[in-house]
DNA sequence: CGCGGCTTTGATGTTCATCAAGTAAAGTGG
DNA sequence: CCACTTTACTTGATGAACATCAAAGCCGCG
């Protein structure tokens, strides 16, 4: 785990409010006492499959990659996280080895809290612990519903699903810059690289999307949305 | 909810241990006097998709099939839920509405306790929502792997991977008789159910195994593992 | 400046869904 | 209980969708 530190307090922290808001003020100074704040690159690894769980974390903004690297040494990427996603709560409190490999896409920053120190407030504070409960169903719920979604669709399908996910839940906005290669799209939605470069070619020559290099434009929004859904 | 009452109590249940254990005594018969117990046969829906969440769950014993209906009203089996499964916090905690299906596909006794009893419980007992959490993030880490690794496998590779699963962490035993159809085996490995029977009928002829109707019998099983394994 | 990884397009072959058609088994109503 | 209907199972044939192989251009980096 790398990056650079810095810090500010949690009391004045903005993304607070998502988690820490029932916390008491004691639990609430004793886990800024005991946090650490870190930055990464894009491209950074932090943390590693297999490695011993120590914190649980939390992505104040950024873009993170929620990966795992198969038996047959492939890579499938899981999910994206991003801000207000509680990234920890994929990995932590059933194992106690990280399940995932988390790195960065964007620019991003984390907070670090020691993972016993979190469960000895989740055991004196259970206000707290039904919080994370919801919290983490929700997330589970989101990833397996994306990839029961993704499943289900053919290659064109799925990669206007993923523009369409880039485009307005990541970025909201029809113009973005892919934060990952043609490969990391392929092992999002579980197809060839080459595959994910014809189908973005495709709806290129039939005027759906422009593409240069990583820059997307969504040109007709409508025939996007109707492929990720019919295809 | 169908399904017929009987009881005994919380604290002589055998499956006590394995979630109620650090349950303080007066929460215990809390518990044990808001119960239901209900016994399902083969075949019959337990919840339904989308109905309001009122109860947690616990199966006792049997077999359940947890599944959903998708946009284009296609079923998929999301997985099996078996005893020391906690099935209800697949669903619970994040919505007010269950996200799955859940019926028996052999006869089933389950434990419904009031949701918001285990609400109130849990905020006033952290040692028992510690418990809570980690229960949940392994049945969503085996659910979500088993998709993963499912995704990568080619039909065959599919069909001896389920075969493999009933007989060895279902039924511990090499001769078993299916609890579903050869169309839910399609739904849960994501394949048509011409295929899955293809696929039986070839394994078959190679003599990997005997199939009578539902009666499976696995005779070569470490060539069925290497299928699983490298298919 | 050369090497490796990413991108792109084309050609080829395999895997799998789909269609079709028939048999067997299991409900259902008179 | 039997005729009837539906649902499950089975096999074969066909074509579409997709992975794989191949080759070449591109870009960043040591």
């Amino acid at each position: 785990m790398e990056g650079r530190k810095y810090s500010t307090t949690c009391g004045k922290c903005e993304y607070r409010s998502f988690l820490f808001s029932n916390l008491q003020k004691s639990d609430l100074s004793l886990v800024n006492l005991n946090r650490t704040e870190k930055d990464f690159t894009a491209g950074e690894i932090i943390v590693r499959q297999g490695e011993k769980i120590t914190d649980f974390m939390y992505l104040k903004n950024g873009l993170l990659k929620i990966s795992r690297e198969n038996e047959k040494g492939k890579n499938q990427i899981v999910g994206l996280g991003r801000p207000m996603d509680f990234i920890g709560l994929l990995n932590i409190f059933s194992e106690n080895r990280y399940q995932f490999t988390i790195s960065a896409l964007e620019e991003s920053s984390l907070c670090f809290i020691d993972i016993e120190l979190m469960k000895k407030i989740i055991r004196r504070d259970g206000y707290f612990a039904l919080k994370l409960l919801e919290k983490m169903s929700s997330m589970h719920d989101m990833i397996m519903n994306n990839m029961l979604v993704i499943d289900q669709k053919n290659l064109r399908g799925r990669v206007a699903f993923i523009l369409l996910m880039f485009s307005r839940e990541i970025y909201q906005n029809e113009k973005f810059s892919l934060p990952v290669s043609r490969k990391e799209i392929g092992e999002l939605i579980n197809m060839r690289t080459e595959n994910v470069i014809r189908i973005l070619s495709e709806l290129r020559k039939d005027n759906i999307i422009k593409i240069e290099g990583k820059d997307i434009h969504i040109v007709e929004n409508r025939k996007l949305f109707n492929i990720a859904e019919f295809g």
